[in-house]
RNA sequence: GCCCGGGUGGUGGAAUGGUAGACACGCAGGACUUAAAAUCCUGUGACCGUAGAGGUCGUACGGGUUCGAGUCCCGUCCCGGGCACCA
């Protein structure tokens, strides 16, 4: 009987929604393993194979985890606010909510069709009242939260309140904005309301604050960085401009260091955990204070990561926009200086970049005095010195830093070594720690952990400076000018924000007629009519905030949901969070790195502070599945000048070496003539050119007129149409040569438009003559476009294709990420049809690593499903009967079995899925060459696929009598006695080369080895009559001699 | 420029410092078949060769450590990702 997937899978997906396999109840006897996959956004291009490679792998585990008996959480839900379903809304008028409920109906089908083990009963969505009220209620709790640094965690604003109406704010060590001024508890006092909120918001943990956004006036709202390309917005192409705005913000800086910390907690990657370690930023350094001789009144101040250099400093460098340049300028440098600035300012980003290793700069003729030594050093302007990074000043050491050695190689300026480890001063900057310091007064000697605290001291006692921890992290804006989002639970009073009452929530995204902002500018929730909070009934309402939260609020926190996805009195109830405490393991994509997964621990930290989270850090352990890529199919659409070199190299070229004398000179480029083509012996001109310009055709004809030319002008569409028959075309030249005729011009106007040139035709042509488009990879076989499918589409109407000599049409290809804008989204629900949900779970983990990014191909999908046709065979005869026997199983036939336990089992827990699928063919190949039909080796090898191959393991185990579901059987235990064997067979080595193998019993001493190796005829014809120096025998591995 | 990954057959990929290329695809040959498909069997890194003997070379390149290196160390090149005059 057939392996027949599309009879049993949807089967045994609709027992296990009956039997309610999956749900996860309240029972916390058993020791619990919450894994967890990131939630998807519900795009309306539906789930592409690229998704389940994570949830595929995420299943096997849980699966795996409940049959070794623990209780398993692994959710699914959705992260259902987001930008592409309000675009959608503009274009179309439907409700965001309407549009995200389809796409979410059409992921759930498609996942369902995958065999998942998810509880559905947990399934949350961010974008449900019911979730969002508990994302507003922490954001409540962050507006009510201040970050305190000697209890180094969050406590409430209401003490902080309390506090300053006792002493103010002297001697409160908290995080708060730079600005915020000293004040006493009688300042405190006198201050109005709205001047005590003002001063509060200086400290709460989310505050609104002006702040520099990507603002497209056209479009009325404000653009993420990668949506602005050269300066305009990449949708539309409207001009962009940079403004200060009202924005929320989240003072993550407050959690930098705990953030830092906690990377050193969990059990996540690297390069994720180095990203996060590079987006915090933190270095350690200090900032000190430079005189400028001369200017008593004047000080530079300069951030260093290397104060320990500071004698090495031989001149100092200012940002040609530093504020001082102007003061210190001496007159005799003023006219240089000023050069160099206007210059500098001239200079866009772009050309900074990309003339790095250019040294430019200017010498204000200025001093600073070096506070450690009193040396007098000269003061440039560069413009390697950004105004915008730290104070705009550096002290310049070219022993140290290769820029200021450029520098100061340049302008003959000196390099002082300080450490005596330096070397190559010559050559090139050595920033080394190593060694002891000369040339460094203070410091002479000492090693570099000995110097820092040295001279911070001296810095701080003198009040030349101090040691200072700087951070790159910058608080986070938390505001979007958008509709499809959490409504901030907060209005403005007096122009101050209040939070709403927290009965008043969830505040709920109020209807609005149009999902564009209103003509004045303002976000569209301000169309929404009425909308007012009333804090007191019988009171005026107020303003509402009318921003919405970012795509990352909802799902800074939602792992938390899952684990009490009902609850209505608490964003998850504290029994739940006891019993299922972090995730244990988390799966995602790594573009996640430094947004969703920086963003999700500072908020996991901040309720751990208020005790409501279990643990400082909510994953313990977090793998990245590598992007499946797309192989987009792409066409080739001809430019203009591909037509004149079309003509030039399949038309002309050949007619004149037939037509004999008349040549085209080779310089036959537009530029050294007035006409594309101009022969030497005949006064005809030709001129390549599209019907749509008809003034440039009457531009040349007056043109040619006057120099005596007869002038032919072909058609760019008109070789386009009969771009597969060149002869048309010399026909016409022909024609054109032997006529008497002064002007020749087709009088139909050409049918075609657009011109495709096939793949391995535009070899012959450069490269600018075309442009690549994205074609759809459904219109597209191993590479070849179907042109009857293709000229339906709106983008081929009016157009001609260039075929190569088979007369087929070729697409370029290429591998980039799958998406709908590229056409090369693969769904998984064809490949589900075709072989079967087990099937295509098992090859996508068969692909490769998860961790490793690849293209998606289907080649090597029929030996997955080959190997489970024979999986099948094993246990179902062809009569669909052939139960298997109870006879007790051969040595050979458990030791495949076991082998198969302990290989699947090592390599589930390293995550090594490709591996195992592997296994288990070669398990399936050893029973099938054993005729194996015994029940006590076919059963736990079912058990083994289970997690694999679910929906076929479950009718397996049915047909093997079960009646309870294979998900509650148990794991089979490795016995290692089955893996014993009599003999192992050594390879054996002669000096590190394989010369022969051995076969030896099992309980041989190496002594015993080394005999009978040497009687060997291999290993005596291989010494060659050289003396055994040394034999090596690793035990159950491998024999080597050496010679 | 800096940081982090990664370079293994025709392809996807295996390989706790211990027989490089498991498993699969593809390809070639064979069986079955009127034929094809499906299925099954055999072979398949390159080169030399006496061709089912035997040998040489092979994990981007050049060195090193080791009895033994795809694996560890140093240097170089290339590809991918991230950051980018970040002091």
């Amino acid at each position: 009987m057939e392996y027949t997937p599309r009879e049993i899978e949807p089967k045994w997906q609709a027992w296990w929604k009956a039997q309610r396999t999956y749900q996860v109840n309240n029972d916390h006897s058993k020791p619990k393993f919450y894994i967890l996959n990131m939630f998807p956004y519900p795009s309306g291009a539906g789930l592409h194979v690229g998704h389940p490679l994570g949830y595929i792998a995420s299943d096997i585990i849980a699966r795996y985890k409940r049959l070794n008996g623990f209780k398993v959480l692994n959710p699914m839900g959705y992260d259902s606010f987001g930008l592409p379903a309000e675009q959608y809304a503009i274009q179309t008028g439907i409700h965001p909510a309407v549009s995200t409920e389809q796409n979410i109906a059409r992921y759930r089908e498609q996942l369902d069709n995958i065999g998942f083990s998810f509880d559905w009963d947990r399934e949350v969505r961010t974008s449900d009242p019911a979730f969002y009220h508990w994302t507003q209620w922490i954001f409540m709790q962050l507006f009510q939260h201040y970050y305190d640094l000697d209890a180094a965690k969050a406590l409430p604003v209401s003490a902080l309140v309390a506090r300053f109406e006792q002493q103010g704010n002297t001697g409160l060590r908290a995080v708060c904005d730079e600005d915020t001024p000293a004040f006493t508890a009688a300042d405190w006092n006198n201050r109005t309301e709205k001047e005590q909120q003002a001063m509060l918001l200086k400290y709460r943990l989310t505050f609104p604050e002006e702040s520099y956004v990507n603002w497209c006036p056209a479009m009325g709202t404000v653009l993420s960085n990668d949506e602005v390309k050269d300066g305009v917005s990449e949708r539309g192409g409207y001009p962009v401009e940079r403004k200060l705005m009202k924005q929320w913000s989240m003072r993550i800086t407050a959690y930098a260091d705990r953030l830092l910390a906690g990377l050193d907690e969990i059990e996540w990657s690297d390069s994720i955990k180095e990203q996060q370690r590079n987006w915090i930023g933190r270095s350690q350094g200090a900032s000190v204070k430079f005189a400028v001789d001369g200017h008593p009144d004047a000080v530079i101040d300069v951030f260093t990561t290397r104060v320990d250099t500071i004698y090495g400093a031989t001149f100092m460098v200012l940002a040609p926009e530093h504020e001082l340049v102007e003061r210190l300028t001496t007159p005799a440098q003023r006219a240089e200086v000023d050069a160099y600035v206007k210059w500098a300012k001239s200079r866009s980003e772009l050309d900074r970049m990309s003339e790095a290793k250019k040294v430019t700069g200017a010498n204000t003729g200025a001093f600073a005095v070096n506070p450690f030594n009193g040396a007098k050093i000269p003061i440039f302007i560069a413009d390697y010195v950004l105004a915008g990074y730290g104070t705009g000043a550096v002290m310049a050491v070219p022993s140290g830093d290769q820029r200021d050695w450029n520098f100061a190689t340049s302008f003959n300026l000196p390099v002082t070594p300080v450490l005596d480890a330096q070397q190559n001063l010559g050559e090139v900057a050595d920033p080394t720690k190593e060694g002891r310091y000369i040339n460094s007064g203070m410091i002479n000697g000492l090693t570099y952990e000995q110097a820092i605290p040295k001279l911070i001291e001296y810095l701080e006692a003198n009040g030349l400076g101090k040691g200072k921890v700087q951070y790159k992290l910058r608080n986070a804006v938390f505001s979007r000018q958008r509709y499809w989002g959490e409504p901030v639970p907060v209005y403005w009073k007096d122009d101050m924000p209040y939070l709403i009452a927290e009965n008043d929530l969830p505040l709920i995204l109020p209807a609005i007629d149009k999902y564009l902002p209103t003509e004045t500018g303002e976000p569209p929730l301000a169309r929404a009519e009425g909308w007012k909070y009333y804090s007191d009934p019988a009171g005026p309402g107020y303003e509402y905030e009318l921003s919405t939260m970012p795509g990352w609020a909802g799902s800074s926190w939602y792992f938390y949901r899952y684990m009490d996805p009902h609850n209505h009195s608490a964003f998850c109830s504290k029994e739940a969070a006891a019993y299922w405490k972090a995730v244990d393991w988390y799966i995602g994509g790594s573009e996640h790195a430094v947004g969703h997964l920086l963003y999700s621990r500072f908020w996991n930290h901040f309720l751990f502070d208020l005790g409501l989270a279990p643990e400082r850090e909510y994953a313990k352990k977090l793998t990245n599945q590598g992007m499946i890529q797309g192989r987009s199919s792409l066409v080739f659409r001809a430019k203009e000048c591909f037509y004149e070199e079309y003509l030039w190299i399949k038309v002309l070229q050949p007619f004149f070496a037939a037509y004999g004398p008349m040549q085209i000179p080779a310089s036959k480029v537009e530029e050294s003539y007035t006409y594309d083509f101009a022969f030497e012996t005949n006064d005809l001109v030709i001129e390549v050119v599209s019907w749509k310009q008809t003034d440039k055709i009457e531009v040349i004809r007056k043109a040619a007129e006057a120099d005596g030319k007869r002038l032919l002008v072909l058609f760019n569409e008109e070789l386009a149409d009969h771009i597969n028959q060149h002869d048309i075309t010399a026909d016409r030249i022909r024609q054109a040569l032997e006529s008497r005729d002064r002007f020749f011009m087709t009088e139909e106007r050409p049918k075609s438009g657009q011109l495709f040139v096939s793949h391995d035709l535009t070899l012959k042509y450069s490269p600018d003559c075309f442009a690549k488009l994205h074609v759809d990879i459904n219109m597209v076989t191993d590479d070849v476009l179907d042109l009857q499918r293709a000229s339906q589409l709106p983008m081929f109407q009016h157009s001609g294709f260039k075929l190569n000599a088979e007369g087929r049409f070729t697409c370029h290809f290429e591998v980039e990420k799958m998406s709908k804008s590229k056409f090369n989204v693969v769904n998984p629900d064809d490949m589900v049809a075709q072989y079967g949900a087990d099937c295509f779970r098992m090859y996508e983990m068969f692909l490769g690593p998860i961790e490793v990014s690849k293209p998606w191909d289907t080649k090597g999908i029929t030996g997955v499903y080959g190997f489970l046709r024979k999986f099948w065979s094993l246990y179902v005869g062809e009569d669909g009967q052939g139960l298997p026997t109870n006879e007790a199983p051969a040595a050979e036939e458990l030791r495949a079995l076991h082998w198969c336990i302990k290989k699947v089992t090592d390599d589930i827990e390293r995550f090594s899925m490709n591996t195992c699928v592997s296994h288990f063919m070669i398990l399936t190949n050893e029973l099938r060459a054993l005729k194996c039909d015994k029940r006590a080796i076919l059963e736990p090898a079912v058990i083994l696929l289970a997690p694999f191959a679910p929906h076929v393991a479950e009718e397996l185990w049915h047909r093997l009598g079960y009646e309870s579901s294979v998900c509650d059987a148990v794991w089979p235990v490795l016995n290692e006695e089955y893996l014993k064997a009599d003999t192992i067979t050594y390879p054996v080595q002669i000096n590190g080369k394989l010369r022969g193998n051995i076969e030896v019993a099992a309980a041989a001493t190496p002594a015993e080895i080394e005999t009978l190796v040497m009687q060997q005829d291999f290993v005596q014809r291989n010494l060659n009559d050289g003396a055994v120096k040394k034999f090596i025998v690793v035990p159950g591995r491998i024999v080597n001699i050496v010679v």
